[in-house]
DNA sequence: CGGAACCTTGACGCGTCTCAAATCCAGTGG
DNA sequence: CCACTGGATTTGAGACGCGTCAAGGTTCCG
């Protein structure tokens, strides 16, 4: 049972719409259940059959694809608030690997359960489907950071997307936040090596743009870090006049 | 008015489908207006308003973005059948441009007619949001190709993926396809320069992989191809368990 | 105090980029 | 039917960013 306080979902579905009855109740139906996950746990597995979809209540996830020899890409990071798992809605089997990069705690719920969204609650159908397409956005933007810049900038524009998303959920952060995935990990992110991570965090660290103390970043110069990346703030808005009426 | 042929969205849409009375309904009101471009017309740029989608009736085009300094990335290619714009829904301006790659045909419709098909289309509701994850997911792949993979297994990779599109639209089609991009554009989809590009295909086709002729390429070894690059053909199914009742 | 995981540093190699020139090709006009 | 043209592709030479491999340091925890 969810004897958390006010759901993290809601809070950040909300950041963006009010949200009617029928949306409250389908999203309080999503989230009956919660499992805990210890660090390093996979949670699923590529080709593993694909029933459930999960809310994050607690840590950090990553979703990845690897190669047959090793190579591995990571492809998307998950805090609280977000749901797990909608790419995969449309295969009947999984596509990435699921792991945490933390202890996690999640709601899972089938998607079965969407059915009952789409015909009961269009207003929160309209905004799943409006923040998935968000995500393909941000993922378009990891792309060309990844396709097009040099190491020093990637890693500023992971810092900067990670800042974002978790200012939505937090409004109170500061310049500093927690990073909980280690240089292999952000390696795989961004598509370089562990080593050279670590020498272009040195780089950044040493011309004065950010600061790092166990397993914290600090944001120094925001301005310059988003200059070199051409950073643009995917996370704050999101356009919901297109939405039907709720009805509530 | 659409005078052409049975309309390619259907036919795209029917191969995952049955479509209801009032998907087909909405279908059509999607498809009401064309409007041709020309070869290196750009429709959109990043900032503008972003009111109307696009159903592309004919014709190549690609949506891009690019860094203050002319690296350009090319996010999506769309192939006749495909819905453009999806991605920028939930913004209220353009977050890419879009280009015409060869002469097109469109149909624009206006944003704001979504909101009656998430209230009284629910099953294409729920097939517009699969499919529009199920992009996420091959955006998903090909960050993994550009992240981890060297030139010649990217361009494997492109290769294979247009191909298993293509063949979604045309069942016929054999092992040689049209390719109506230059290298300069292909580079700006892989992650490389137009002179790697060249160099790489021309690797493939002495080592028989494939063959090259006016603007068309055949695939002659499909399953090494394949191999080198870790294909999974993303494009044939789709998991339709979870979509709503349908009320036709 | 010992060990494991992680980070840092150095030396070296390689894949891709850069720049530039040459060649190919389709379309155009004479 | 052929010269002309501009875009696209190919080819070469050299540079450089990042990868690879390996050793050494650091931090944390039992």
């Amino acid at each position: 049972m969810n004897t958390d306080s006010p759901s993290c979902l809601v809070q950040k579905l909300s950041h963006y719409v009010a949200l009617d009855e029928h949306s409250l109740d389908s999203i309080s139906r999503l989230e009956r259940d919660e499992r805990d996950f210890s660090k390093n746990d996979e949670i699923y597995q590529g080709g593993d059959e694909n029933t459930y979809l999960y809310v994050v209540k607690r840590g950090w996830l990553y979703s990845y694809a690897d190669m047959k020899d090793g190579r591995r890409q990571i492809t998307e990071i998950h805090h609280p608030g977000d749901i797990v798992g909608f790419p995969d809605i449309a295969f009947d089997q999984r596509t990435s690997v699921l792991r945490a990069a933390e202890d996690v705690r999640l709601c899972p719920f089938p998607k079965k359960d969407l059915d009952e969204v789409f015909s009961q609650a269009p207003q929160l159908a309209a905004l799943l489907f409006a923040l998935s397409v968000r995500n393909q956005v941000i993922l378009t933007d990891f792309l060309r950071a990844v396709g097009r810049m040099s190491a020093r900038e990637r890693i500023a524009y992971l810092l900067l997307d990670l800042r974002s998303r978790l200012r939505i959920a937090n409004k109170s952060m500061t310049t500093t936040f927690r990073l909980p995935l280690n240089q292999t990990e952000i390696s795989d992110v961004l598509g370089l090596t562990n080593v050279y991570v670590s020498r272009s965090f040195a780089a950044l660290e040493k011309d004065g743009m950010i600061r790092r103390s166990n397993g914290h970043v600090e944001i120094l110069e925001e301005e310059k870090l988003a200059k070199i990346c051409d950073f643009v703030d995917r996370h704050v808005g999101l356009d919901t006049s297109w939405f039907p009426p709720s009805n509530g």
